[in-house]
DNA sequence: TTGCTTCAGATTGAGAACAATCATGAGAAC
DNA sequence: GTTCTCATGATTGTTCTCAATCTGAAGCAA
């Protein structure tokens, strides 16, 4: 798939491994991300696996503490509310922007990842969706053709896909069941109102099955609780 | 300054003057970054220099070049005109934000830092105006309050730097004199439609003082022109 | 002169070895 | 029983060395 068997995965495939991991959550927030371990899985050495570290740190994925190693985001109440606020403002100007561009090869992917999102959730193959869900709007981005944007989604979808380990209610579906398709629909018939909209209200629905009402873990502040 | 002397610069403060060099036009576009010699230069092994570059390569501040090296990144005039459509979505959102969040500590930093803008342009420190110019649409994003529209405009600021050094009409003056000032009026007296607008015509007003219709030097399509 | 091959120099890529730091747990003093 | 100290093991931080690759020029033939 990515890398050939013992080919000398490159940063940046180590980086998407990592990335993948994260939105598929078989990487939980907070996991420690052990140098020696990470270079013995990836067959490299650790010098690689440190720029890898650095990469990841920067695009927030990471969180390292000096002497003590790297960890797995885990996003804070505030910063679940940023990320949704942002995407809340990018979202709508991608929206504008796949219905002034989109071809039909672009439509035609759409429908495919459709399809793929639709098998996976009638096999209930909870870990296909919460990946597809995300890719979804990872594709949007790539048809709107703005790379600062489309960049700036590859960092947020992963950390929303965190958010949603962190502090998804147990009792949730993974995902609305098909709000997408009613995106995509409105993005044809080319009706640009409708269509921000749905992904507004697909956020908020998204954003609302939430808790992020209490700290569950997060940022315990001990000295107010025991002070 | 960042590092006392000889005291180990860590990763981020390498970048950040790698940055700062950036936004100050004294690394030009498509300046060739010698491992060695920045290794020597910063007192640091090479492998750290290379985290930084995959860093700042994240960032695309830098290009890397397999076996060939890392050199400033040299904006296409296609990158030019995603970036500023990506500036015209944020920074409205960022004047939003701060109309609703500043303190009064707030608008007394960017009095600050209009003073030093104003006498920056009565000492014609050319270099000096281009930096803080950026640093005021940095200001601004950091009291919005969101730190992903933050970070997005930390890779903005820079990279408008660098194509304000490529497409820049020779004549033109470095930046607009008083626009600065007319933004942060608005906001003081919480006009949000005006602060806006007048953020939008600076905007337009620095991509417009651009040469961005002839490709002068980047991206020439070999294949195209001889095929 | 033009074009091709080859070689030297420099630069990047990768890994191993060494030093520094921190977490863990045992043991002693109170 | 609690707390402090200290030693140990593990992990991170850094540097050095060696291999792989590219650039540029010299040399040679057509």
């Amino acid at each position: 798939m990515q890398n050939m068997e013992a080919g000398k995965p490159t940063i940046e495939s180590i980086a998407e491994r990592i990335n993948n991991a994260v939105m598929e959550h078989r990487l939980a927030p907070g996991s420690k991300l052990s140098e020696t371990r990470m270079a013995t899985a990836f067959n490299v050495s650790r010098t690689k696996i440190r720029q890898v570290l650095a990469v990841l740190a920067k695009k927030g994925l990471v969180e390292v503490y000096p002497n003590r190693g790297a960890f797995i985001a885990s996003p804070t109440v505030q910063e679940a509310h940023e990320l949704f606020a942002t995407r809340r403002l990018l979202e709508p100007e991608i929206i504008r922007n796949v219905i002034a561009r989109a071809q039909k090869a672009d439509l035609k992917r759409l429908h495919e990842h459709l399809d793929k999102e639709k098998t996976a959730r009638q096999q209930k193959n909870r870990r296909a969706i919460i990946r597809l869900s995300g890719d979804f709007h990872l594709l949007l981005a790539r048809i709107a053709g703005n790379r600062y944007i489309e960049n700036m989604m590859g960092e947020l979808c992963p950390l929303t896909c965190l958010i949603i380990a962190m502090y998804d209610l147990p009792q949730t579906p993974a995902c609305p069941e098909d709000e997408h398709d009613q995106i995509v629909a409105a993005i044809e018939k080319r009706d640009e109102k409708a269509a921000i909209e749905l992904m507004l209200h697909h956020l908020e629905h998204i954003e609302s099955a939430l808790n992020l009402t209490s700290h569950q873990r997060d940022d315990v502040d001990w000295d107010q609780i025991l002070g």
